[in-house]
DNA sequence: TATGAATGAGTCTTCATTCAT
DNA sequence: CATGAATGAAGACTCATTCAT
């Protein structure tokens, strides 16, 4: 059970490479990342990177997976925890707005990916879509308990999806102040007021 | 006023170079973008590019800026004949929808570039501000006039352009049928729904 | 039928390269040669070697495959073209050492690469043998004709072409002066005496 | 007189190092060899082998070294013990043939050094010679003799060698048959028949 | 103006060697 | 002694840019 002293340094020179590597490619996008830059960020030597990762491309996938991967579950955890779907929809938006905080370099290299997700119809499309998805099975439910208007549940599941990465993104930018509570507030909000019947005259 | 033939040659290989960098920057992004295989594209000797452009960087600019500019006055264009709000967000998302379909390399680019033109402050975020910005005036005016609910009219125009910018995005990723036209209603009534001011009981 | 200026130049090029690559893959073997030292030694930089080969392996194909079809070529002419058994074999030794003389680095990478083709049962291999084989079939006429002594032909050719090759050897080693006309006079009327029959009683 | 313990250890490693080293040069050349593999081969870490040998370019002659001395040495004992000149031959081919037989790793690298013996006049370059100018002698004098014909000594020595040698890669490469003991009975033949006087009319 | 051969700086990757454990 | 993680120099290969024609 216990880890020897080899492996702890070995888990954190990985750990330190990921972290390096995310930082690299999310300012430089994959082909521009420089591996020699992620060494360096690293404060490993370059060849150290090949004990490691087979290369490149190895490393980038180990990004995306390892962070994908967290992203995936931790929003799932939440939004399935959640009882109501207006809470589901608040969980969904805040951890996701949490993370974006957390892992600005992440995001955008999920950024980047978005589109090449949608060519090769990897795994990762599948985590991305499988949170949305269960966001769509609540609305559905939702909708068949009559509890809000008749919608189309996919999309609106996508589109609370789109609207969540929007405000991440300013917030990025820094051109949106305020917390991200605030922020998941004011996005279930206005979801809500779009789902909500309308009071029975 | 005539063109001279040079002239009109000219500009013709000019948008032809512009059209294969799209295409190729599009598949590879920047970076991984290469200049051998734009010349190809456009079916011109690679060392032409320089007579028309200083490098590749300014030609990857060239073509931003030509269909930023482009997207822009269009979507100016179109918002600002609507009359009322609910015209205004029909006309936003559609132009969005029909640009989408019909250049979807430059929406792939457009995409890449959102971070970048976060982080630097330039032209380019204008330009995207812009339309959005017409629409939250729009917005605001409603709320003055108490048309619609009292929301915060800048956040609910980015929402308004994250909600199209993701349905762009499915399209192209072929995961949405129906026609523009559909998803432009569509997207209208959900947003439409979350302004409309419940009916007085 | 005439060669523009441009042909003429790229047949140049490509044989400087080819000059350099042989002497550099004599001096160190496959995996010791150095593109770079390849490069500087044809007087080019390193970038235009990849316009003529497409890699290291490429070029060093390309210098075997042109020096080992030149020496199977000339060495079938010569020999073909002899009359008698005797001559055969005198030609077929001076063929070799004049060509050893001429070209010292491509015989060392030949020598080299003796084992290799053993192994992998390439074109190269079936070059080499073919020669041998011209001169084991008029062996094998001489000794159904009772000229020669009954002897195994096939290997008869091959011991031919070992001292053949040992010879060039130790001339390249420098330990061995006079012509090479002298060297397969030498060689020849070895071989003869060992076939020949005895004189009648 | 006895070994230590350490001592029988440390032998039976640096053999291992040498049979491994043997067949990984061999399978790749000098440039090519890689020592991780080496290592792996001797079942040993890669570290260790520093322990042994200094680097590769030491561990590497270690291996000719080794090879030589004892191809050598009993080349040597078995044409001196040998009685007539014929014998002699046969005892050189024979103790040769079964030598590549038995290990045909060091013939594949003692045959890409030759070359490089020549050049670099090398101990290596004595071990190679210093059997060949027994025979040579043991020839000269059969000629003074009046035994055989009158030929050049040392170059019927070279070409024994060189005949030797090239059965040896024949069979290595799988294209001859027979046992050592009739290739070795051709050979002399084939020499000694090369050799003999002609029969006074 | 148009071409595309040539260039060489910049990158990825390998591997001999070192050294702390 | 033995290990194998770490290092970084060295080398193959790419591609933006230049320039003679």
């Amino acid at each position: 059970m216990k880890k020897t002293k080899q492996e702890i340094v070995a888990d954190y020179r990985r750990s330190a490479i990921l972290d390096a590597a995310r930082t690299v490619f999310a300012r430089r996008g994959f082909a521009g990342g420089i591996l020699d830059e992620i060494a360096q960020e690293a404060g490993i030597a370059k060849g150290t990177l090949y004990l490691y990762f087979k290369g490149k491309e190895e490393l980038y996938k180990a990004v995306l997976d390892h962070d994908m991967r967290t992203l995936r579950q931790s929003t799932l955890n939440r939004v399935d925890a959640a009882a109501t779907l207006r809470e589901k929809i608040a969980a969904f938006t805040l951890v996701r707005l949490q993370n974006g905080d957390a892992r600005r370099e992440f995001f955008r290299i999920m950024d980047q990916e978005q589109q090449n997700l949608t060519m090769t119809r990897t795994q990762y499309s599948d985590w991305v879509r499988e949170p949305v998805e269960h966001l769509a099975a609540a609305i559905a439910e939702a909708v068949s308990r009559g509890e809000i208007r008749d919608v189309p549940a996919e999309k609106v599941a996508w589109n609370i999806a789109d609207i969540t990465r929007g405000a991440i993104q300013r917030r990025l930018m820094g051109r949106s102040s305020g917390t991200v509570e605030e922020e998941s507030d004011y996005l279930t909000g206005f979801v809500w007021a779009a789902l909500e019947k309308s009071p029975a005259p």
